[in-house]
DNA sequence: ATGAAAGCGCTAACAT
DNA sequence: ATGTTAGCGCTTTCAT
């Protein structure tokens, strides 16, 4: 096997400096006018022999380690298991390599998870960001360091964010519903204070006060246990007969209410006519459908990895914020139209 | 902001050499019989400064990098989701940080990503392979790199993996359709020569075989595209009419199949009875709801990082090889339940 | 046009 | 018990 050839190696062999290698390999023979005879000699020879640069020792000597850190609140989620899988490949193409971490929407957990990648000098940072999360975002920013935050933003810190429209997207979501006749309708969504969240609780709200409905929220304690989301849910259904319509914030809660459906037999939309925020194959292959509000993954993904990789690719634009709120698609199924 | 201070800062600041500093960062202090009076002076500056040493240096020094590569087929398929998230828990408990990438089954591609993964020195790998990649994978182990494959494995390479019982699986779940009543029971999957899907297919055909059956399996080019998917799998169904129970061979493929299956308004069990690998919301919630082939995803990524943890602390154990296969359960639903 | 040498921050063998 | 020092492999300034 290659006893993993070093800089030096390659220089010793072929009787020139390592800096001559170093400028070459960097592709500035051009512009400290190295032969293009030795340029191409040095070229061979690396090809030749397979060597490649340590790029440990290359991080270590330019601060750079072409990483960027994803930090979003749970891998396995399918919204952000897809922006993962995209960001990933326009990240690649780019030679950045993705470390990633769920949060759990834990603030503690995140501020560990932020030390951890500044200390692996993660070039960018990617942020679905928790509550509490100010100081040490704020911190990054300050540093230098590129930080895009997406899905949510922070109001009070200036940096960039992608987001899509919550705000309208349960204002209309819920207007639908109304329109199709449903009175009752419920909003169930996690107990948070993240912007999406506060938009979305406002969408709805706004849509019932401008029709004079009376909003019904069920706020539910955000958890991976599935179990701690149905219970409360199982509660508030049974407890709660009149409701003719809900509509799901999350594709989590979403997921969950259609079980606890299930379980207490109530179809959509005869028993309990139903939306839920996020689409994926749960909801379109539902019976019935389920009418969901769909993201822009790609678009969300696109623009994200974009803004990053400008940033990092050009300090100047340090100062020109940038965020871009994006539109969703309100794909509307069986689940939420009226049977007559 | 903090001027990101290094050892010797800390040591000059003691008056302390930094090897001394070195020693009691590493808790080498008691070995090297270091004053406990000077090792508390010591924490506490560091603790008081907020000195963090620098990864990369230290990773330079040691060829430690505290970095798992992982590489799925694809992060954002809900079984490669799961796993990831599993791995990470426990990884980052261990102080290992986890870099992912997606391969598609590309052969070139995951060539590329482990010469990539090499280069960043990652320590450990966790490997979905792909078909053709039994040199590069070798290389690893030779070269003293811990290796766990799991999912599918490579069959003459002698390494570890964690793989659950594929055979049994299609054979136990074909049986159970042919109890049911069903005789022409299709397989449907993807074309591959991976063990996990050779095995799959096999136990398919034992079971029809044994039966007396005639064995009808449907290969499906791999492809991230659903409609890629989608179109041979509506053809295929439209010209077998006799067609009475399919068995899907893959979460994806058996998702691609409900949706085929809800265009053409075939219902299950009546028009056709299904089971699909894998086990996932999808599955469960659908109605009616599908029978799967659970995987243990838990144990799956508990087996694979303790294996890998072992050989990573451990390079004694090196020769001896564990694999694990672990038992999947055919969670019996009503998609595959005749009617009577 | 090419090379010598310093140094990124850390560890560890070798003094003392 | 603590300090000196030589690298790990690379980039880059400064000389030539």
């Amino acid at each position: 096997m290659n006893k993993k050839l070093s800089i030096v190696d390659i220089a010793n062999a072929l009787n020139v400096s390592k800096t001559t290698i170093s400028f070459i390999l960097n592709g500035r023979a051009q512009e400290k006018r190295i032969g293009s005879d030795l340029v191409e000699k040095v070229m061979k020879y690396v090809e030749e022999v397979g060597y490649k640069p340590n790029s440990l020792a290359k991080s270590l000597r330019t601060g750079k380690s072409n990483t960027i850190g994803l930090m979003v609140e749970d891998i396995s989620n399918p919204f952000f298991a897809s922006i993962a899988r995209l960001i990933e490949d326009r990240a690649y193409k780019n030679g950045y390599k993705i470390i990633y971490c769920s949060t759990d929407n834990d603030t503690n957990k995140t501020k560990d998870l932020i030390t951890m990648f500044r200390d692996r000098h993660v070039d960018g940072y990617i942020i679905a960001p928790p509550e509490g999360i100010e100081k040490e975002i704020e911190s990054l920013i300050n540093d230098g360091l590129p930080v895009v935050l997406f899905d949510r933003h922070l109001p009070y810190v200036n940096t960039d964010f992608i987001e899509i429209n919550n705000l309208f997207s349960t204002y209309n979501a819920t207007k639908h519903l109304i329109e199709q006749g449903f009175k009752n309708i419920a909003f169930v969504t996690f107990a948070s204070q993240q912007t999406q969240m506060l938009d979305r609780v406002k969408g709805y709200h706004d849509a019932m006060k401008s029709e004079g409905l009376k909003a019904n929220i069920k706020e539910i304690v955000f958890n991976q246990n599935e179990e701690m989301i149905m219970k409360p849910l199982r509660e508030f259904i049974k407890t709660n007969p009149a409701i003719d319509a809900i509509l799901f914030g999350t594709n989590h809660i979403g997921t969950c209410g259609l079980k606890v459906m299930q379980e207490l037999d109530k179809k959509a939309p005869t028993d309990i006519a139903v939306i839920s925020f996020d689409d994926y194959d749960v909801f379109a292959l539902h019976s019935p459908p389920v009418t969901a509000i769909a993201q822009p993954v790609e678009e969300i993904a696109d623009n994200v990895i974009s803004v990053l990789l400008e940033k990092l690719n050009n300090k100047l634009s340090f100062n020109k914020s940038q965020s871009v709120i994006l539109k969703t698609e309100l794909k509307i199924r069986k689940s939420s139209v009226k049977s007559r």
